[in-house]
DNA sequence: ATAATCATGGATGATTTATATCCATGATTC
DNA sequence: GAATCATGGATATAAATCATCCATGATTAT
């Protein structure tokens, strides 16, 4: 089992977005230098995270990506549920309807104990993502980040940062 | 991100051998025609709860499979750990060390606030995982299960399990 | 208006992982 | 010695993920 790394790159574009002044904005494709990774495919990730309300898009010439809400509302989950979608990491394949012992489909009603199991250990996952903001984790990488970092992705920043006429 | 059904598979499994009367067993041929699965596949998860030390076997006529310590020393983290391993969900892929604001690798002591915040989400899942154990998961299967089920279960155990002599 | 910039969406291919099979080997019991 | 069963490796198939390409439409600067 393993989560996609489009989450890793999903979550580090939330937090520069967020710390972005005002209502400004930054291309996609800057993010995308900025990271190393691929172009084409962070724009679908961004894409998702647009679907779901987390970031919002401006086109054309000085458009790009900045937040759609505030930081402090946008949650990790958000994100982990945006790119990798929300279904249960754990599927029943009821292969307790099979083999030799079955009966008929309707005698089976509801899910079984190791489904419930399964599901409610997912639940705690998602609460405790759910615990952290997109503003605590800036706030937490920013704290760890060697000086250097901080002072050349100001100066990044600086560059491919759309300001907001407003 | 999904856990693989082979974990569905070892759980049901597991469950089944739980149910053995004393220190019996059941060949793992006998396990893949009642879930019907694919037997060569099952036995590669029956050995891995094997490795894991979930599972004992015993080679030979009237050889099997059988619990290796007690139903309530074995929880549903085992089982999961045994077959989907024990690698985190999140893998960080250091996306940070890339790009143009890179420095020395050196720089970089220790896991980001994303990361960490992904690590403690899982720790909670598997916490909760370990709050079940094999014999708690049992007692709520047959809770569950229609009565036919049961009765029909009762009469394959009869004619596959292979009675220990002590 | 025109051109440049940028997000969107679908189609497509590559890569990796999960699933499944096969066969040879060794251990144990009858 | 023969039958039964687990083990292990090699290998094939299916599916999910990762990544690219290209055509389209929207917006802004000139
Ligand atoms: S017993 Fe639980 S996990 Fe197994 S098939 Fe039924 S619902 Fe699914
Ligand atoms: S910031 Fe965190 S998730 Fe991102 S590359 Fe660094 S350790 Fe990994």
């Amino acid at each position: 089992m393993k989560l996609g790394e489009g989450v890793e790159w999903a979550a580090h574009c939330a937090i520069i977005v967020a710390g972005l002044a005002g209502r400004s904005t930054i291309p996609g494709k800057a993010l995308a230098e900025y990271h190393g990774v691929s172009e084409t495919y962070l724009l679908k990730h961004l894409k998702a995270l647009v679907t779901a309300g987390i970031l919002e898009s401006v086109p054309g010439p000085r458009g790009g990506y900045r937040l759609a809400r505030d930081a402090a509302e946008i949650t990790l989950l958000d994100i982990v549920e945006a790119i990798d979608g929300k279904q249960p990491v754990f599927r029943c394949t009821e292969i307790r309807q099979r083999g030799p012992t079955a009966v008929e489909a309707c005698a089976y009603r509801g899910p079984c104990g190791i489904n419930r199991a399964m599901l409610s250990a997912e639940a705690a996952w998602r609460l405790a993502l759910a615990e952290h903001t997109l503003a605590s984790l800036a706030a937490g990488v920013a704290i760890s980040a060697d000086p250097r970092v901080i002072s050349r992705t100001g100066e990044w920043l600086a560059r491919n940062e759309r300001k907001s006429a407003s």
